[in-house]
DNA sequence: ATTTCGAACCGGTCCGTCTCGGTTCGTTTT
DNA sequence: AAAACGAACCGAGACGGACCGGTTCGAAAT
């Protein structure tokens, strides 16, 4: 008693492409304030309406287009130790804010995410928390492992490293880098 | 060789409490992206170009509104011990917070300074910094008194606990309570 | 047959600038 | 002292432009 459906045209894949790609080069150029559904429909050589059927809002097409341009697969290392572990998810997670482009995106989708509450759920719930879940089950597992006192409250771990990493991008703008995985590691691992 | 003076009317200080109340009123009433400056204008009784002579964005206006309707001071208390400084500036800092709406207008701003760069280096320099330096100098008073290890970097301690509780603010959406401020005592506080 | 596609076209909101007549000042002249 | 003057302010609103969100269309694909 499945729903009777009628197949149709399909959707163009090209066209997908086109959008994503057409949103990644241009909020690059004119920044997310500048960028509007029309800019991204004329650069992809695409209509308007080809967009807003399939996204809600320019903010989720970026969210969309970071998560197809760089890898966002979310590592839970395993290298036998607690801060090996530690700087190993670290390192992976960075390695898309080395590029401007990339913070300068972030920056704009949590920006959004606190205007625009739909996309805030969306994006709270499909990106912050799938990361803070990831580093909760390392910590997890360094603590049965005893590596790691035990928590004063579940997440605390998770909290202060995002937080740290967020102010950075947030607020003093400084830079996301080496420097700044071993400052978490001997913050975090050493106590 | 003073600046030469040009007479002329004054600005009138009903007009500036107008406007300020009313971007408070508004933005409580239809939220940060509802609101507008031909809002304001109508809200206040007065005319659009009078917000725009004396403030560059509707953020501006929010900013000075917030400043103005609560008490802004930033405390830099001395109790004698470094857990009793933290804990006094942090309830302090924390009395605004308490009000849902002033949350509501903070993340907003916070998400403006993100999208508006002249915005954000106002927000940044007057605003943020202002609690990094005033904590920093807390901090600085105790590891002088051998209450704290050094840092591995000037301002460690600020930079977690600001990074933690905006986080909060931006992404867990938890609470600002008293909870929080125990969480960070004791974290900060007794390693 | 059904759905997607690109394209064009509204109605509406808000921005930022500008203009208008009128008001409040400090300065200058009488 | 009194009046005239000019500058910067005031509320109100018109204006062009940008963008949004939605609709409708014929053509194309399956």
């Amino acid at each position: 008693m499945g729903p009777v459906i009628r197949p149709g045209r399909k959707r163009s894949e090209e066209s997908r492409q086109a959008i994503l790609s057409a949103a990644a080069d241009l909020v690059g150029e004119v920044g997310y304030a500048g960028l509007s559904i029309e800019g991204i429909a004329a650069r992809s050589g695409t209509g308007k309406q080809t967009i807003y059927r399939w996204w809600p809002s320019k903010a989720d097409v970026l969210l969309e287009a970071l998560a197809a341009k760089a890898d966002l697969h979310i590592p839970i290392p395993d290298e036998g130790s607690y801060p090996a572990d530690l700087r190993a998810f670290l390192a992976a997670s960075f390695a898309l804010g080395r590029k401007p482009q990339v913070i300068e995106v972030l920056r704009a989708l949590m920006a959004e995410a606190q205007i625009n509450p739909a996309f805030g759920e969306r994006f709270r719930t499909g990106f912050l928390e799938r990361r803070r879940e990831a580093l909760g089950v390392l910590v997890e597992r360094a603590r049965t492992r005893g590596d790691l006192p035990p928590d004063p409250r579940p997440g605390t771990v998770a909290d202060l490293v995002f937080g740290l990493i967020w102010y950075r991008v947030l607020a003093t703008r400084e830079p996301i880098d080496d420097a700044l995985i071993d400052e978490l590691v001997s913050l975090l691992a050493a106590g």
